[in-house]
DNA sequence: TTGTATGCGTTATCAC
DNA sequence: GTGATAACGCATACAA
């Protein structure tokens, strides 16, 4: 438990003033090379390490960009913190990570958290039920950049980093349609969210530019868990006529919509066909696979952090870019496919 | 953009010193209750937020705990990120995480952020090819307490968070005697690792107390990639005679081997039982559904932090403790059930 | 119960 | 190129 080596230290050392010496760690121009080389060695050697409180408190910054995140353990939000957390560190930036747990309440507490631990910028993923975003004002008026990634709002102030959920949702469906579907149920989640709004919106345009009627009986719209799936397949069952294509808006829910709808004796494809949203590893195991619309999680996360940095070097303004939209892909699996492939 | 409130400023505002209102900022006994109602509400009124590096500088802690972790868009590992950062968040404990992308290399990198950025503590799972843990004696030195969970390493300066590995390969490969199975396969990951070494001894224990050879020859040495679960399938189905149990130390390479299985005609359970490890979600998604053990991410991530914070507060002491075995699991699903329900 | 003085380790400012 | 000094905001030893 030795003490901690401080420039002072190594200021000693060398025969430096400790200004000098601070100013080589930091590669200051107006340094002499030789002393830098002199400095840097003994440093090294005496095991210094820069504190960086010290260093925040006098730069106030902190080098450190805030996470608020509905929920860690899904396969999109983690593949987010990964991308995030390479290009952060690359950076050097340190992420702290805090969850939601998909409610407004915490994600109020964990943004004055953050705003008390001085990240240099905040990236954000909104809860299912946050009305609006009061609580980031804090960081506006202090001029911390906000960035609002995948669950996104509104706000003059932020950037949205998304996917183009109506386009995706628009092929999702004009796919199934194509694969012969007439009578296309849209399971959605929380339709104060962006992305579901958008999804349905997507889904609607769809029909209405392939002359089909949009009905609002169609439309199932609950949480998208794991047991809404089987919920919505006996909703599914019920309907008359039975419907021929279901279009979900989360593939763990399609999942088991799907294998509901299978037990119940129901042929996917071909009596109904199934398409989900996100790409996650499951589609690729269940039988038949799922047809799906790939999310760039890990991009999005890198995306998120590269523009955040580039605010904070002011290398671009974020009051300009109003939306970053990255590219989505449909991928066609057996769940959707009834015709031969061409 | 206005500048921040300091404590000087309150102590402007209600006519006591910066000491009192840092003292009652910090909630200490010797203030008067009058005095501190008052000094909450002005520092309040006047959006005061504590300066957390000029708190850190003074008192030379960081109430950050550092995270590093192989991956983190693992199911397994993501969940116990989310029981970190619960239990962490609730104790006023900032975490910062950083992948080691599952190499030596970067793990040593990290560790060196981490240690430089003055975390109070470290919460490590290895890297697959960390050979040594050199890197983490800076911190042993120091006195900051390092806990492993799940791929662990011996050291007497620190603790461990496990399950019983070798206990649960045994009930895993146990229960596939159990249903039948003579010739077991068992598909395992890098043996250096503390994990898939004790699997093996599991699967190997299991054998020999049911009076069933072990045979080098049934070992299959892999990364458990997703391919690997396929490349692992030729071999099975190469072997003569042939296996009619196999136990994969990984969910999602057990998944991959058991599709390839079935494409090639082999019925599950019957003609081989299929065991996997982790319970991860695909388990329940898959058909037939896969027999697992139970891997409690969340609540290893939630006892990680409360055992590191423990030390940090001097409730327990590091050298003391080491290791902490947590429950774990067998559950049966259709993929190992040949024999009827008891 | 409250206040004064000092230092935590750095970096910015100004002077040489 | 280099150095002296102050300041960042807080917490504590000591004094009252």
């Amino acid at each position: 438990m030795d003490k901690d080596i401080t420039i002072y230290d190594i200021a000693k050392g060398v025969g430096f003033s400790p200004t000098t010496v601070s100013r080589a760690l930091n590669n200051h121009p107006a340094v002499n090379q030789k002393t830098k080389q002199r400095i840097y060695e003994i440093a090294t050697q005496m095991g210094y390490r820069s504190n960086m409180f010290a260093s925040n408190l006098r730069r106030q910054r902190t080098h450190t960009i805030g996470v608020i995140v509905p929920i860690l353990n899904s396969s999109f939000q983690s593949s987010v913190m990964a991308g995030m957390e390479k290009v952060a560190t690359e950076a050097g930036y340190n992420l702290i990570i805090s969850q939601s747990m998909g409610t407004a309440e915490k994600e109020v507490a964990n943004a004055k958290t953050m705003f008390n631990s001085r990240v240099d910028g905040l990236l954000v993923s909104l809860a299912h039920d946050t009305e609006n975003i009061d609580h980031f004002e804090p960081f506006f008026k202090k001029g911390i950049p906000v960035l609002f990634y995948d669950r996104v709002a509104e706000h003059k102030q932020s950037t949205s980093i998304v996917i183009d959920n109506v386009q995706a949702a628009y092929k999702a469906t004009t796919h199934l349609i194509e694969q012969g579907c007439r009578n296309i149920v849209h399971i959605s989640g929380n339709l104060k969210i962006n992305v579901y709004a958008n999804r349905l919106k997507g889904y609607k345009y769809a029909l209405i530019d392939h002359n089909l009627p949009f009905r609002e009986s169609l439309v199932i719209t609950n949480n998208l868990t794991e047991e809404d799936g089987i919920k919505a397949a006996e909703q599914i069952l019920k309907m008359k006529p039975r419907p021929d294509g279901v279009f979900v808006s989360n593939d763990f829910c399609a999942v088991n919509c799907m294998k509901a709808l299978k037990q119940a004796g129901i042929s996917i494809p071909h009596d109904i066909a199934v398409v989900g949203f996100n790409n996650d590893p499951i589609t690729r195991v269940v039988e038949p696979s799922l047809t799906t619309i790939d999310y760039p999680g890990y991009e999005m996360g890198e995306v998120a952090v590269r523009s955040l940095i580039n605010y904070l070097d002011a290398l671009s303004d974020i009051s300009i870019t109003n939306t970053i939209t990255l590219r989505s892909e449909l991928i066609v699996r057996e769940s959707s496919l009834r015709k031969l492939q061409k």
